[in-house]
DNA sequence: GCGACAG
DNA sequence: ATCTTGTCGC
């Protein structure tokens, strides 16, 4: 399940998409909308966020039978300058598996190579806190980090399995797409969009 | 003190 | 994140 969220004053727009590796287009969005006063800080973006993301969640789990085996957010997860981004703090308050993938890296890294796929270990204090990802080439890398339940090269492989024709992976894409034409209010209604 | 800083 | 047009490329 791919998360995201777009913020119209206090009102949070809850956007998931749910697929399978095995079956990349039978996607379903669900969609939700809840208040949220928190700011948003640089370095603290999991204070804001992940209240939202963690209800959305229950929300969906008290609704569904078929529960998503990982979630994927849209920000970092250990790389991060306290290693403990937006990933851990819902993985820890869920203890569910998170993936943070994020557009920006917070930390200092070296460019992975321009052809596609290539990536390059993002390091603090000695330790490998997440990978920077060429998904396509020419095109400026992203930042995948394990966020709970997950260790990093999983999560990197993971994500390397979501993408597909664009640098976002699709999970993360789709997402972001349907919260933001839900903000918007121009939403379209279908088999594959569900209210909760 | 000033700027930079996931979204 | 948001303010914003046309434009280049697949």
């Amino acid at each position: 399940m791919g998360l995201d969220v777009q913020y119209v004053g206090n009102d949070a727009y809850v956007a998931a998409t749910v697929l399978s590796l095995g079956a990349k287009e039978n996607y379903k969005h669900y969609v939700w909308k809840t208040q949220t006063d928190a700011p948003y800080i640089p370095q603290y973006f999991a204070f804001k966020e992940g209240p939202v993301l963690k209800a959305f969640i229950e929300r969906y789990i008290s609704q569904q039978t078929i529960l998503p085996d990982i979630f994927v957010v849209d920000g970092q997860g250990t790389a991060h300058p306290r290693k403990a981004g937006l990933a851990c703090w819902l993985g820890v308050a869920l203890q569910k598996t998170v993936i943070g993938c994020a557009k920006e890296s917070l930390l200092p890294y070296e460019s992975p190579s321009e052809e596609a796929m290539s990536y390059k270990a993002i390091r603090l204090e000695e330790s490998i806190v997440g990978y920077m990802l060429r998904s396509q080439s020419n095109t400026k890398p992203i930042c995948i980090s394990a966020g709970h339940l997950i260790n990093q090269e999983q999560a990197l492989a993971i994500i390397q399995q979501l993408i597909g024709k664009y640098r976002n992976p699709d999970v993360m894409r789709l997402a972001d797409q349907t919260a933001r034409t839900f903000a918007k209010g121009i939403l379209n209604a279908s088999e594959k969009v569900i209210f909760l």
